[in-house]
DNA sequence: ATGGTAGTAGAACTA
């Protein structure tokens, strides 16, 4: 039995926040350091710091937008991109990496923009296809950790204003029962399992508001889920503010859990 | 407070 250490974190660019990730890598080292929002084309990903920190890491992007990057120690097994199904592939949104004993699948879930947009609509049948990917590809009595950018708060406790909110594409109720149908699949939310009921515990801050990480203006919109034979063996999940209060930061912080694999 | 900032861009879009 060895620990495994596994962190995501919505970088709003790679190459803006290496100043960030990389001294956080050398300084936590986590087994997995999952990223979203990479913003950079695969010719242009700086693979070369993340080798100098001692990381292996496999991507898939685009020029501006979107982009999935998984760091580890160890190469990973196998690797697969975006939902592979009739749909968009969206290998800019899903990037999933075997290692021995776990499958870790990170997701960049597209934002949905507006409520009355169609990109919300687009939202809506992510999640139900990330589910036909899962029932097709995964099943939950094998360890597996869905984690990433999910861009839904799943609960009031993880809002700073539930009733302001309400009509918001990352807390409305349809978003909530669409990330619910995801989870019923086989998962458990690692934060909740260690941090039950813990009100006012964020991974993002809107750059909008002056202040927000002191004013507690935030979401949890970024999570780490895991099925049973790992939820249960999970040793703990926190979230590390620090990334959010350095110079030049990204809009979302670090979110970090480990377990006994 | 339906404002505000930051990213990639090199104007306007996305978050």
């Amino acid at each position: 039995m060895s620990r495994f250490k596994i962190a995501t974190y919505n970088v709003n660019s790679i190459r803006s926040r290496l100043p960030i990730v990389i001294p956080w890598l050398k300084e936590n080292r986590p087994d997995v350091l999952c990223m979203q929002e990479t913003k950079v084309d695969d010719a242009r990903f700086p693979v070369a710091e993340f080798a100098a920190a001692g990381y292996h890491v496999v991507f898939k992007g685009e020029k501006q937008y979107n982009g999935v990057a998984v760091a580890s120690l160890k190469k990973p097994q196998d690797v697969f991109y975006g939902l592979a199904d009739d749909g968009p592939a969206d290998v800019a949104r899903l990037i999933r990496a075997d290692f021995p004993g776990v499958s870790v699948i990170n997701a960049y879930v597209p934002q949905g923009r507006d409520r009355d947009a169609l990109q919300f609509i687009y939202k809506l049948e992510w999640f139900k296809r990330l589910r036909h990917y899962l029932e097709r590809s995964l099943t939950p009595d094998k360890p597996v950790i869905w984690l990433g950018d999910l861009n839904v708060a799943p609960e009031n406790i993880d809002v700073h204003d539930p009733k302001r909110l309400l009509g918001h594409v990352c807390f409305m109720p349809e978003v909530r029962e669409a990330f619910a149908a995801v989870k019923s699949w086989g998962f458990e939310d690692i934060f909740r399992r260690h941090h039950p009921g813990e009100a006012g515990q964020y991974t993002f801050f809107d750059y909008r508001v002056p202040g927000a990480v002191d004013k507690g203006v935030g979401w949890r919109i970024d999570h780490i889920l895991a099925t049973a034979p790992l939820a249960k063996r999970s040793l703990d999940c926190r979230i590390d503010l620090r990334p959010r209060l350095m110079e030049r930061p990204s809009d979302h912080t670090v979110l970090m859990a480990e377990f006994d694999i």
